[in-house]
DNA sequence: GCGCTTTGATTTTTT
DNA sequence: ATCAAAGCGC
């Protein structure tokens, strides 16, 4: 086989062609990482290695979709339709959850589940923590099942077991997770579930468990190559090691700058210890830029300079020095969109089409004012992330119906739909069944005459179990003679659900239950993308698609529209333009990292990420005042602007004149316009900084005519006379 | 027992 | 401001 290794530097070929032993890449950012993994690859398939014995593990499976594509593009061949499971024909690529499930949907066996195993998502996890809460009788309001997922999830990528929990438990709100953690455990493992960490943690347990098995994927692995290092945590890192222990051709590709995902275990410093652990590592330093220009490459250089615990890198480019990063402090959201809006519609104008440009934004909810103002102006957008499709309720529904039909003993996905749409089996009725449902498995006319026995339950009751049993047999046996696509119309059809979506009964919500079987029908379309396997297998599949997919993996770089998403999905991507907005203390930087400072340097280098999306133009803003949660909050101006040198920034600040205009012309009423004592104009808005001669640093926090409350750091809140004082804007 | 209204929480980021 | 879970009347 052919390839030709092109537009590589020096620094890049060599981490191309060192296939052999353990190399540890540390990629700057748009240092061509990409570039180097796929033609490590394709080279090391050139080279004549078997495509299977190559495992690649990206971050997203957008990611390693891509990559299968630049690949196969590399050797000149088409890439493999959809495979089911590990194929003899292509590379292995996916994200450590889509491998780890694989793995295990074929040696689940090996760990003692009885039944296809379903994969549990934060909200089920909810519902199995609520559950095992009830068990125990525990007060789910005192300890919100929420914080005990989370407290869960961290345990298990930190690998430790509910013994191991035990043993560290020392708060009383611990006392309680371990408690909950055993019976979450005991539950899953009955209703045939695992959590996403189980995923990984699971595999590895296998692995212990059955050398055997280990030993048969580490041969198949022969050549592994990680990407995305830095954001590893302790389990994902436990399994690489251990796959990696015979061949040792391990590939670890990462920069410890864009770790971001601390919040949910990921660890850098599994980067670090790399070398340690396999020794004679190759290190290979990217550290030429082909995406930025030089300004913005040196902002996010200073910025980046700020945090203490890092390797310091120095990222260069031959490129042009661009232009200079503007930044526009904004009255209040609507006006910030409206900045962004304009300064889109100023470049396309000269020639970048809506897809050059990116809104990044820290949380999911300052999509909304940005999305209004693109609207009101009609330009196309797209928003990535937020309110996911596999979320909507509608979805979720057939999906547990699906998840039933597979897999019988998923409590979780049985009690969402056993009265969905209602058929008289209540909350009391289902406790009751709950217990005898393990029958379901072994004899379903024994379960049927056992609900026929319990006296509590009403006859009516007892007729609508014995026709939901029935109904689910039927779906079972519909498994065997139709595609998928038509098992989610039988079912939705069967089940009522979509009489109860369709029937004109609900006049006002007509269309928003038309939308809604339009979103079956858009999950009916995907399912359809799976009918060339059996129907049994193509279940399978599309279960795992679903609860693994995430919403970045739908990005479609295709169509000309804006793209709106937050920083933490934009990592890996690149923009021409780019805008970030909200940079305002205690958003960006999130008030929850205020105290804590490694959680800041993670914020930071969250920054970091954002601003080195950008090719050619930068654009940040903050606002003064921002409506959140229905009330008006004022936040200071981010750290992270000051930490841009002041030559690389071009301020753009609110037009103090345009505001003039319009208050001086009587409609002005938080505001006010005054002359101080050096006689410069004033005009002072709620946000604003002000220094007073006595009381020193302050910000604005009301206007009411001519008097200021002010809550000055030193002393306090204030009311002063703006007009008398000696006070100045800061 | 069903479906609607009210309440209460909720928002950091996601595989 | 918005959305999901709990309460209340039919």
């Amino acid at each position: 086989m052919q390839m030709k290794l092109e537009n590589l530097n020096e620094k890049q070929l060599e981490a191309v062609k060192t296939t052999e032993g353990p190399v540890l890449i540390l990629a700057g950012a748009g240092s061509g990482k990409t570039r180097v993994i796929t033609q490590r690859i394709a080279y090391l398939i050139s080279r004549g290695v078997p495509a299977y014995n190559i495992l690649a593990i990206t971050f997203t499976n957008k990611a390693a979709g891509e990559m299968r594509e630049r690949v196969y593009k590399l050797l000149g061949q088409e890439p493999p339709k959809r495979v089911k499971y590990f194929s003899r024909s292509a590379p292995n690529m996916g994200t450590f959850h889509s491998i780890c499930a694989q793995i295990l949907r074929k040696e689940s066996k090996k760990l003692g589940y009885k039944t296809n195993f379903t994969i549990y998502d934060e909200s089920d996890q909810k519902a199995a923590v609520k559950k095992a809460m009830e068990n125990l009788e525990l007060d789910t309001e005192q300890f919100l099942p929420k914080n005990i997922v989370y407290a869960i999830s961290s345990a298990k990528s930190e690998l430790m077991s509910p013994e191991d929990y035990s043993r560290y438990a020392s708060s009383f709100f611990q006392e309680i997770v371990e408690k909950v953690y055993s019976e979450y455990e005991r539950i899953l493992f009955d209703q045939g579930a695992m959590d996403f960490d189980d995923l990984i943690t699971k595999t590895l347990l296998l692995f212990k468990k059955s050398p055997e098995t280990l030993q048969s994927y580490q041969s198949y692995f022969k050549y592994i190559l990680v990407d995305e290092y830095q954001d590893t945590n302790k389990a994902q890192y436990e399994l690489i090691k251990m796959l990696a222990q015979v061949h040792k051709n391990i590939c670890a590709v990462g920069d410890n700058d864009q770790s971001i995902y601390g919040w949910r275990g990921a660890d850098f410093r599994n980067l670090m210890k790399f070398e340690s652990d396999f020794p004679k590592t190759k290190v290979i330093m990217l550290e030429e830029n082909y995406r930025s220009t030089q300004n913005i490459l040196e902002a996010a250089n200073k910025v980046i300079r700020n945090n203490s615990l890092r390797k310091d890198k120095n990222l260069w480019t031959k490129g042009e020095k661009g232009d200079k990063l503007i930044y526009f402090q904004a009255r209040d959201e609507k006006d910030e969109a409206e900045f962004v809006v304009r300064k889109i519609r100023e470049l396309e104008k000269l020639n970048d089409d809506f897809s050059n440009f990116v809104i990044l934004y820290r949380t999911n909810a300052q999509s909304r004012s940005l999305e209004e103002t693109f609207l009101k102006y009609d330009l196309p957008y797209k928003i990535i992330g937020g309110v996911r499709f596999y979320e909507r309720a509608e979805i979720k529904d057939i999906v547990a119906y699906l998840r039933t039909i597979y897999n019988p003993m998923d409590l979780v996905a049985l009690e969402r739909i056993i009265n969905m749409p209602a058929r008289g089996i209540t909350e009391k009725t289902w406790r009751q069944i709950v217990p005898l449902w393990q029958e379901y498995l072994n004899d379903k006319n024994h379960l049927k005459k056992n609900i026929d026995r319990l006296k509590t339950i009403s006859d009516k009751a007892k007729k609508s179990l014995a026709r939901f049993i029935d109904l689910l047999a039927l779906f079972q046996k519909s498994v065997e003679d139709q595609k998928l696509g038509e098992l989610i119309d039988f079912v939705a059809k069967g089940s009522g659900y979509k009489d109860f979506l369709l029937s004109p009964k609900n006049e006002d919500k007509k269309l928003e239950n038309e939308a809604r079987w339009e979103n079956i029908q858009e999950l009916k379309s995907v399912a359809e993308e799976f009918h060339g396997m059996p129907t049994q297998d193509a279940l399978a599949a599309f279960l795992e698609e679903v609860s693994l997919i995430s919403d970045i993996d739908q990005y479609d770089n295709g169509t000309k529209a804006i793209s709106l998403m937050t920083a933490h999905s934009a990592k890996g991507l690149e923009f021409k333009n780019v805008f970030i907005v909200g940079l305002e203390e205690n958003l960006f930087p999130h008030s929850r990292s205020l105290l804590e400072p490694t959680e800041m340097e993670e914020e930071r280098r969250l920054f970091y990420v954002a601003m080195t999306r950008a090719k050619k133009r930068l654009f940040l803003s903050s606002t003064k005042q921002r409506m959140y949660f229905g009330s008006t909050q004022r936040n200071l101006t981010s750290r992270f602007i000051s930490e841009i040198p002041e030559n690389l920034l071009d301020k753009e600040v609110a037009g103090a004149l345009a505001r003039l205009k319009q208050k001086t012309s009587g409609s002005g009423l938080n505001s006010k316009i005054l002359q101080n004592q050096k006689s410069a104009i004033i005009d002072l808005c709620p946000g604003d900084q002000v220094i007073h001669k006595t009381f020193g640093e302050g910000v604005v926090i009301k206007m009411e005519g001519s008097v200021a409350e002010i809550a000055f750091s030193q002393f306090g809140i204030k009311k002063i006379a703006v007009d008398l004082a000696p006070i100045k804007k800061k």
